[in-house]
DNA sequence: CGGCATCCGGGAAGATACTG
DNA sequence: CAGTATCTTCCCGGATGCCG
C-alpha cells in the first residue's frame, strides 16, 4: 500500500484531484461529520452506519496525509484523540452546497433513509430561502441524541452551530430522521409528535414557521423509465 | 447484478445520494468531458487517459439509469452513437466549480499532468476573475486538436463554447497543457511560443492579457499547529 | 474501550484481446 | 467505431485479534 501504486487519474484537472483528494469511498463523509466540529473515532464510526474500522482507519490516514483532517491528542486527564478539519478542509463545505443541491433533484433519491446530525445541519445551511425568513430573528434548539445544536436566525441569514444552548426560542428533541421528515418530507409536525419520534417545546408556532423556510428543488424529469428498469438488469 | 447488490450508502443525506449517483470512479470526469456538448464513446476514450473500454460502458450505462447522460443516434447516413448530458446532468457543472475551486489550494496538486480541453474551458469559468477584465470586450479563439471552442467576454462576464468560429480578436493554437502552462503555470508565453508548443494568432496584447484573467487561490497551509477548543459532548 | 494490524471473500477497476 | 470477453489486480467490507 504504498503511496505511488495508489489509483489515481493522471489529470492536472482539479477537479479530478479534488477526486484523488476525497473520491474515495466514505471520504467525503467523514469531511461531513467534521464539519461542525472535532470527534473522535468511535463517534464517526457510531455517525456513519456501514463505514468499517478498517475503512475509517485508512481515510482519516488518507485525509490527513492530504491535509485536510488533523488528529489531535486532548492532555493526560483524558487522552482522547480527536480528529477535526483543517482550516482548508472546513472550506469544502461549498462542496457538499453543489452536491447536496444537485442531488436533491435526482428522481432516485430516497430522503427516507437514515440521516446524521451532520447531514440535517449541513443542508440548513444548504437549503435555507432568506426571502422566507424575512423579518425573522430566532434562536432554534436541538437535542440529537446526545449533541446539541442551536441554529440562529438573523437578518435573513443562518447560522448553524454544534453547541450548547441555554436558553432558545423554541427546541426540537427527537432523531435527525423525525426532524428531516417534517421539514422535507412534508409529515404534518403533528403526526411525528404524536408518535413520540418528536418533541418541541417552546413557541410551536415558530417551529411550525421554521420548518417551512427550506424548500426543496422540484425534481428532474426522467426521459424515459425503460433506460432505469433496463440498466438495472 | 440487481440494483440492492451494488455498493451504496444507506443515507438520506443528498451529499451521499450525489456519491452515489457520481462518486464511482472515472464519472465526474465523464460529465466533465459532456460539460461542453455531446461527443462519442471513442471521444471519451481519447479525452479521458487511462479509462479502459469496460468502465466507460459501465459508467455511461450507470448515468444513463440515473438521468445524467442521454444516448442519442444520428439519423442512417451517418448512424453515430452520440452521449450527451440531460438538462439535469448539464447542473452539475457548480459541483466542478466548487471542487475546482477547493483542490486548486492543495499542497499536492500538480499541475505539470495533462489537461483536458474541457478541464481548461471549465477551469476558464472557474477562475475568471471579473474585476481584472473590467472594460474588456474580445473574442479569443482556440484549436485544440480538431476541436474548436470560442470564449467571449463581455461586460465582466466569460461564456465559452465549443464551437467553430470564423473570426476572433485574437487565436491560440496548441494543446490544452500548452495553454494552461501560460495561464496557470506562469510559463512566459514567448518561451511556450518558441518551443513551437503553442502559437498565438491576432492581437497579442489581448493574447497576454488574457491570461491573466485567470488567478489561482493560495495554496494551503500544512497546518501543524492550530488552536482549537476542545470539544463539546 | 479506542485504535490499528491481519486475514479472507466478493466485487469493482484495469489491461488486453477480440468481434460485429 | 463501439463496444464485449476475459483475466488479473486491488479496494472494500466483515471478522478477529492485539495492545495500550
Amino acid at each position: 500500500m504504498n503511496e505511488t501504486s495508489r489509483r489515481r487519474y493522471d489529470d492536472a484537472c482539479a477537479t479530478a484531484h479534488a477526486m484523488d483528494l476525497i473520491g474515495e469511498r466514505w471520504a467525503l463523509l467523514v469531511i461531513r461529520e467534521l464539519m461542525f466540529g472535532p470527534k473522535r473515532f468511535s463517534d464517526l464510526r457510531a455517525d456513519l452506519p456501514g463505514i468499517s474500522a478498517n475503512v475509517l482507519t485508512q481515510r482519516l490516514e488518507g485525509l490527513e496525509a492530504a491535509g485536510i483532517v488533523a488528529r489531535r491528542k486532548l492532555p493526560p486527564p483524558t487522552p482522547v484523540q480527536l480528529y477535526e478539519l483543517t482550516e482548508w478542509g472546513a472550506e469544502a463545505e461549498p462542496i457538499f452546497q453543489s452536491l447536496g443541491r444537485w442531488a436533491a433533484r435526482s428522481p432516485l433519491h430516497d430522503p427516507t433513509l437514515p440521516f446524521s446530525a451532520s447531514s440535517l445541519f449541513l443542508s440548513f445551511r444548504t437549503m435555507f430561502d432568506p426571502a422566507r425568513a424575512e423579518g425573522l430573528a430566532a434562536s432554534i434548539g436541538f437535542r440529537i441524541g446526545k449533541e446539541r445544536f442551536l441554529v440562529r436566525i438573523e437578518d435573513g441569514r443562518l447560522i448553524a452551530e454544534r453547541r450548547a444552548f441555554e436558553a432558545a426560542d423554541a427546541v426540537f428533541a427527537g432523531t435527525a430522521s423525525a426532524i428531516a421528515a417534517v421539514v422535507y418530507g412534508g409529515v404534518p409536525m403533528a403526526a411525528i409528535t404524536e408518535e413520540g419520534a418528536l418533541v418541541v417545546e417552546g413557541d410551536r408556532a415558530l417551529a411550525e414557521r421554521f420548518i417551512r423556510l427550506f424548500p426543496l428543488p422540484d425534481k428532474a424529469e426522467i426521459a424515459s423509465t425503460r433506460d432505469v428498469v433496463a440498466a438495472e438488469a
